[in-house]
RNA sequence: GAAGGCGUAGCUCAGUUGGUUAGAGUACUUGCUUGACAUGCAAGGGGUCGGUGGUUCAAGUCCACUCGUCUUCACCA
């Protein structure tokens, strides 16, 4: 069967067969096993509107790869995936629909609306999961989590109790951020603040006292609608004497204070700040400072309130028009600037976002945030690479308290009753019956939702059972790697810290493995508005999802952005099918055979070369993924599949495959193979596990999944065999390279001499070398004397290739006078440093050895070249 | 304004705790229908590791300064 396989591979073909296979198998199922040591991730929920994107691809191709490693490494390993209900997102995705039937969440009421989200979940909330199972995530599916189940909404009634009564969580009229498309509040993570071009309005107020006017200058005369107060330094010479006057309030009238605040830049402008309590964050604070009256001028949909009949009705930006209009006919506008500034805008919709005074829900950070950091700055959780944690700090140092309530319907609703009798709030897990203040019976939930990035803060946790003590929860948690993008830190990885600290008294997570961004191939971002992003189904489906993975997890460094590129997935195609045709080649040659994946009892030279070239990247492989160096552990092993097993051990096993000791090649070339393929599986799964599966292997194992994953293994160090194998090689390269650059062609097969002291391992090389590096024979003895010969030097051998109608002797002559002067540049090299005393005395021993023994080569090969040069004269 | 990243071959990027003559992929040049693979094989050219100074026996790697570039956060109305 496997000699028909295909001439190039085609992973459409294998991988969703193999993926059901895996499904079938229940092998990425999880069950707990008291005896093995846990490995937990769970996985970033991807929102249910989302379609799969690069970022997921990364992310997941990350992940998998950790979670098939330790899965082969004998863990008791469990992926949870999941998806997450993104309120904001999903509830204005169905208002969308719905407008185009002419509806509105009014007109189906909220229990109408929300029968319609869960329908609209049921739909499409496992799109992106499905999605994912084309990458070949391993998770285990029968325990995915929705941040919406009950189990998920019981952790957050829970966590919502419990901060309430520890006075972690209240309610307040605060400043907040506004979203006057969305018509929410939004936090602070969530607006994205960008560069605006605008005008810098310069105004006159007249002073009361008719002693003349004071200056300032505002980029949203709208708001002034709404000022209370004129706000100066109060170590500003030019205005001591006005501080406590009034002035008058062009357009409206109003005669409002001048105070004295530190906030005031004097520097700035003409030092003086129109101060609008209800419409600015910072006229906010001097507004609760100086006791100054908080009007508010604008509806939610950011139009001017019925408060000021003029402009009543008017947007914002229409009522800035009227409004300077109506200044200038007063006489108060002075002039007009260009100015850009920064504005803050909704993260989901781009709306500028309004300050407004507003009564909102919010937790108290400083007191969550203060263990968060202890916990990172004692090393309980790691972030890789360690210089986010800068970003994680400087975040929690200047955290502010977090806005939780959403005036949307679509997500956790508040667990608060407001008494109608008392007023008193009444905050409850289970639905209470009665005002627990006065009893009475009249009481109304707060109509507002929860931030989605609350639940989500509990994801670690709640997707194990928490709040209940389950077997899961006691085994899995704390869960061991968080997989994510430095851009969600602040939003998430953040809040898992401190809601995994307060309420479970651990950390979530040990370490907290941070990537980049996938950009395109001019370095831009992916954006929906820009047009270029990739999906990565496209290339899946055109290259196949080991290509991408393969290209994923390689060619970047952890936490630096990557860009794609389709010849890179090509290149990881291009290995892919190097693979195939390589175990191709090795079907080829043991199907007629009876082979047991064992190695023979006795060992050649190459083979010893090869066992101890694998044995040695398995080592380090599992180093470089234990340290999360995962792009540098599989180019270990793209190397050795390419370079050493196809390009070398390959080739050198054809000489033999026709001889007597050809079974014991095979057995080596299907034990390599198979140890190989293991190495690769967690990077390439479905070609890995396809190969495998043809390959002689013990009978109980069912799928490479589930295989031992390769160790280093000390009967396998064959330092003296590898070495006399390399010298080999070495001679065979440089043949081949004298005989290229004098453009002899393979075809055309010459006699080889070899003047060697190592006369035993050139023997034991000899059919390799006729082999390839086109050798007609090859005789191997002390010295030679040889007219018109190609002379070749390497370490260990001077080597004669009699082919009088391509030498030129000068040309030679100056060839090897180049070589040797060469060498004896590199010598002087060596024994400079060799002659340095601190050099001797100070680097350490093994560092010494190696230059002593590169100057003895040198000298050698110096030696040899010398001789040659004396042979041709 | 603050913090951070990046600058290494034409291009995209690796380079692990400082330690042989700085690597890969791709592109380019040359030669090969070599019984696994042209999605391939062999060989080659191409780098003063942004610049200056310092630490060290030893610097692409550590430190200081500097130039260019990008990102995040903050922000003065």
């Amino acid at each position: 069967m496997a000699k028909e396989l295909a001439k190039a591979y085609n992973p459409k073909e294998v991988e969703d067969r193999i993926y059901s296979f895996w499904l079938k198998g229940r092998y990425f199922h999880a069950e707990i096993q008291k005896d093995k040591k846990p490995y937990t991730i769970v996985m970033p929920p991807p929102n249910i509107t989302g379609q799969l994107h690069m970022g997921h691809a990364l992310d997941n191709t990350l992940q998998d790869i950790l979670i098939r490693y330790h899965r082969m490494s004998g863990y008791d390993t469990l992926w949870v995936p999941g998806t997450d209900h993104a309120s904001i997102a999903t509830e204005a995705k169905i208002v969308e629909a719905m407008k185009k039937e002419g509806l509105t969440k009014e007109d189906l009421g909220r229990e109408g609306f929300l029968k319609r989200a869960w329908a609209w979940k049921e739909q499409y909330g496992g799109r992106i999961t499905e999605q994912l199972k084309k990458l070949g995530s391993s998770c285990d599916w029968e325990r995915e989590r929705f941040t919406m189940d009950e189990g998920c909404s019981n952790a957050v009634k829970e966590v919502f109790v419990s901060l309430y009564e520890k006075g972690l969580i209240y309610r307040g009229e605060r400043m907040i951020n506004w979203c006057p498309h969305c018509l929410t509040s939004i936090s602070d993570a969530e607006v994205e603040y960008e560069e605006q071009a605008g005008h810098f309005w310069h105004l006159r107020y007249k002073l009361t006292d008719g002693s003349g006017y004071i200056y300032l200058a505002t980029t949203r005369p709208e708001t002034l609608l709404g000022d209370t107060a004129v706000a100066v330094h109060p170590d500003d010479e030019r205005y001591k004497d006005m501080v406590g006057k009034t002035v008058i309030l062009p357009i409206v009238g109003r005669e409002i204070p001048i105070v004295a605040d530190t906030y005031v830049e004097p520097e700035f402008g003409t030092g003086v700040v129109k101060i609008t309590p209800a419409h600015d964050p910072n006229d906010f604070e001097v507004g609760l400072r100086h006791n100054l009256d908080v009007i508010t001028v604008m509806t939610e949909d950011a139009k001017i309130t019925e408060d000021y009949p003029k402009y009543a009705g008017m947007d914002r930006y229409e009522a800035r028009k009227a409004i300077v209009k109506d200044l200038e006919a007063e006489g108060a506008l002075v002039k007009v600037e260009d100015y850009s500034h920064n504005v803050g805008t909704c993260y989901r919709c781009g709306t500028t976002v309004e300050p407004r005074v507003s009564k909102q829900w919010f937790v108290k950070m400083k007191p969550l945030a203060g263990p968060a950091i202890k916990a990172v700055e004692d090393g309980q959780t790691k972030f890789v690479p360690k210089r986010f944690e800068k970003v994680y700090f400087h975040w929690l140092n200047n955290i502010r308290d977090w806005c939780i309530s959403r005036q949307l319907w679509w997500g956790h609703r508040i667990p608060a009753w407001y008494c109608d009798d008392c007023s008193e709030i009444t905050v409850s897990k289970e639905t209470p019956t009665a005002c627990a203040h006065c009893g009475s019976t009249h009481i109304h939930q707060d109509p507002d939702t929860l931030d989605t990035w609350f639940s989500s803060a509990l994801w670690p946790f709640s997707t194990l059972g928490w709040p209940e003590n389950t077997p899961e929860f006691e085994h899995y948690y704390p869960t061991n790697t968080l997989v994510t993008g430095y851009d969600i830190i602040p939003f998430w990885v953040m809040r898992m810290m401190f809601s995994g600290i307060e309420q479970t008294g651990k950390v979530p997570f040990d370490t907290v493995l941070i990537h980049g961004l996938v950009r395109d191939e001019q370095g831009r971002k992916m954006s929906k508005s820009l047009g270029n992003g990739i999906d990565p189904l496209k290339v899946i489906d055109e290259y196949g999802a080991d290509a991408l993975r393969l290209m994923l997890a390689t060619g970047n460094s952890p936490g630096n952005d990557m860009r794609f590129s389709d010849k890179k997935v090509e290149a990881c195609r291009n290995f892919a099918n190097k693979l195939w045709n390589a175990s191709r080649f090795v079907h080829m040659n043991i199907d007629d055979y009876d082979i047991k994946n064992e190695l023979p009892s006795e060992l050649e030279t190459e083979d010893k070369w090869i066992l101890h070239t694998l044995n040695n990247v398995a080592k380090e492989m599992n180093e470089n993924i234990q340290s999360f160096e995962l792009g540098i552990a599989v180019s270990k092993i793209y190397d050795f599949i390419w370079d050493c097993y196809c390009d070398w051990y390959i080739e050198l096993a054809k000489a033999r495959l026709q001889g007597e000791k050809a079974q014991s090649a095979r057995q080596v070339l299907v034990w390599v193979l198979d140890k190989a393929l293991k190495l690769l599986h967690p990077f390439m799964p479905f070609i890995t596990e396809t190969i495998w599966q043809t390959l002689p292997h013990a009978d109980n194992g069912e799928t490479i999944m589930l295989e031992a994953y390769p160790t280093y293994d000390e009967s396998l160090c064959f330092e003296d065999a590898a070495t006399r194998m390399e010298i080999v090689m070495e001679a065979i390269r440089a043949i081949r390279t004298r005989r290229s650059e004098m453009n002899v062609p393979p075809s055309r097969k010459a006699k080889v001499y070899i003047a060697t002291e190592k006369k035993d391992v050139f023997e034991g090389g000899t059919p390799f070398i006729i082999k390839l590096a086109s050798a007609s024979e090859v005789e191997i003895g002390s010295e030679f004397e040889i007219d018109g010969a190609v002379t070749i030097v390497t370490s260990d051998a001077k080597i004669y290739i009699p082919m009088e109608e391509l030498v030129d002797k000068e040309a030679e002559l100056a060839r090897l006078n180049k070589e040797l002067a060469a060498t004896k540049k590199l010598l002087s090299q060596s024994e400079g440093k060799l002659n340095n005393p601190g050099f001797i005395s100070k680097a350490p021993e093994k560092v010494v050895e190696t230059v002593r023994g590169q100057a003895a080569k040198e000298r050698e090969k110096i030696e040899l070249i010398e001789a040659a040069i004396a042979a041709l004269k």
